[in-house]
DNA sequence: ACCAAGATGCAAAACGGTTTGCTTTGCGCA
DNA sequence: TGCGCAAAGCAAACCGTTTTGCATCTTGGT
């Protein structure tokens, strides 16, 4: 058996080298090498089986030696689990979908389990299809997907979702797949409390910057908001820092009166400032503005942005919990919604409206 | 034949229906369906050998029927390639590794390859060892790193660099790892620009807030600005809108004088903006601050902040385009490292010091 | 000394595809 | 009529593990 090793330690060593990776070594080789069978060698590397100590500890020398790694393929195609789960978010590069992806980075790493990053690119239908498809290929075990618009009932995800895949939605429900387990912050309460908070200070007019139309996240929103100003007028925007300071741009062009504007996020706050500081107008002593999410710079920005914190970590951490959890327990059954609280946090934008 | 396919369907349906995901179909079975072999089946999908129209149809009506989707795992055993890639960041809820991440995957989307994004909580050693395991076991075929930190020669990566394995370096250089290629900014003309900028405004005291100590691109930024400012006061942050903060904080503290502050990041110059605010400082009026990077939001708050802008999106394309290239060639043999231009955007936060 | 029960370890059968070598058939052309 | 070659398809090997089902070897109890 000394024999057979040797011989594959030949084999090897007289391949032409070149620059491309070496031929990893296989549990075959290991295994001749040890003198034992494969078996003996996945029983040692899984503790599914006894080994004899002294077998077990040649073996393991020999894995050391050789710098063997047991090939992932080969693993998954036998066990059936990839050991990867799928996160499917509209733009990585947005600071949100980040943490939310750190979060659910995070909890995979706890549960020992791979992060594939699916960016859908505003919910390209193209790159969802192949998202979806790593679903079917059972290259993901399973996907956590984050809207960012209204889907509508023909979608992929429908019908992935009618087949009991294991998905969990993160940030936002989507309507028609109420049974889906979904990770979501109390969006209508923290509105409230943010309409509340400036209605308190005084004021009665009041514009609000939404997000997309019919994303369930902004129709709370607006609703909550609308709980104190039940006639503000709303327009809506994409998210972005443009959208908020085009949004303003046009709202004063229009001539409408206001005291505060409510940006459904923080990003479109910081536009809605910038637009108003252009016009003259001064934060929050002429206009009050409020945001949504407390992104990293909302409070060192200046003036500081009153908003709601959102936890996207924990969105991001709870959502792979569920999924993973629900993987570990082998069906979507009796996984429970969660609904995370947000916390009104008050800085320098907003303030009583001018005296006049 | 057809009798196999009935035997199929029953057997398939009879088993117990319950909430888990069903069992996929087989090449298998969609082949004892039409009557052939798996082997005429596989051919058809790929097309290796010829498949005669007419079976060619009867198969494909089949998988579209069944909905079937070959087996990931299996296909990459066989063919021993996993269409993933990994991506190795610091901290992947980062706008600016974010920015990275989108455009790898990108391009990773356009080569028809999946993104395994590789959290390292700035280089946490276990956190790392788990994903270059990921290069080990073959569950990616190339990896992208940005380091977030001097990496010392002991260190797993260069370990695994030394084993040939398909890596490429985005953003940041690795000393010791010359000869892996990598794709990065040119750092030293922005700041170079920057501090030739600053100083023709009339600047003669500037303190420079620099990233972390070590780190190539930090180097090469000091070393830039220094041109302009040989004798400026250097402090290192972790790149963070605190750090910024805090070391203008200690800077004042000291009772160290100057009129032009030099972050090496956006971030850690809003976070010196706040502090020099709260100082009763005013930007630009008593101090100029710049940055670097040019973030979403550098354009739009009050002031403008004046950087450089990189191409973060870029530099993650590029990356990804080395790494793919190299591996349809089967050698990163040839591969040569990308320099990317940047470029100096000059905004309200810089103004000539003040006269007295 | 004898037997049941663990401890060990092996051979072989999956897992679900891809690929190779070989057979059979159909067809054009001399 | 016969020959050669391309087209079409099958069986079987293979990828590198995990997981049975069995054999063999100890060991302790009686």
């Amino acid at each position: 058996m000394i024999t057979d090793c040797k011989t594959f330690c030949v084999v090897r060593y007289s391949e032409p080298v070149d620059d491309a990776a070496p031929k990893p070594w296989t549990m075959q080789q290991i295994a001749a090498a040890a003198g034992v069978s494969v078996t003996t060698v996945s029983h040692t590397l899984s503790g599914k089986r006894p080994v004899s100590t002294q077998t077990a500890l040649r073996i393991r020398s020999l894995i050391d030696q050789f710098g063997y790694v047991p090939d992932a393929g080969a693993r998954r195609l036998k066990s059936g689990r990839s050991g990867m789960i799928g996160l499917a978010v509209p733009d990585i590069s947005h600071w949100y979908f980040g943490r939310i992806a750190r979060g659910v980075e995070e909890m995979a790493n706890e549960y020992d389990y791979g992060l594939i990053i699916c960016s859908t690119s505003n919910s390209d239908p193209r790159r969802e299809k192949r998202y979806f498809n790593l679903l079917r290929t059972r290259s993901i075990e399973g996907l956590i997907y984050t809207a960012s618009r209204e889907i509508g009932p023909t979608d992929e995800l429908m019908s992935i979702s009618a087949s009991a895949s294991p998905i969990v939605l993160a940030d936002e429900v989507v309507s028609g797949l109420e049974r889906v387990p979904s990770v979501t912050s109390l969006n209508s309460a923290g509105a409230r409390e943010l309409g509340r908070h400036v209605r308190e200070l005084g004021h009665r007019r009041a514009v609000i910057v939404a997000g997309f139309e019919g994303l369930r996240s902004t129709i709370e929103r607006v609703a909550g908001i609308r709980e104190s100003f039940p006639d503000a007028v709303v327009v809506y925007g994409d998210f972005e820092v443009q959208s908020g300071y085009d949004r303003v741009d046009e709202l004063l062009a229009r001539g409408v009166e206001f005291t505060a504007v409510f940006a459904c996020n923080d990003y479109m706050a910081v536009g809605a400032m910038r637009r108003l500081h252009e016009a003259g107008l001064r934060v929050p002593d002429d206009v009050s503005v409020v945001g949504f999410d407390d992104i990293d710079i909302a409070g060192v920005i200046t003036p500081g942005l009153t908003t709601v914190r959102q936890d996207m970590l924990e969105i991001g951490r709870r959502s792979a919990r569920l999924l993973l959890e629900s993987l570990a327990a082998g069906t979507m059954r009796g996984i429970e919604s969660v609904t995370l609280p947000v916390e009104l946090v008050v800085r320098g934008s907003t303030a009583p409206p001018p005296a006049s």
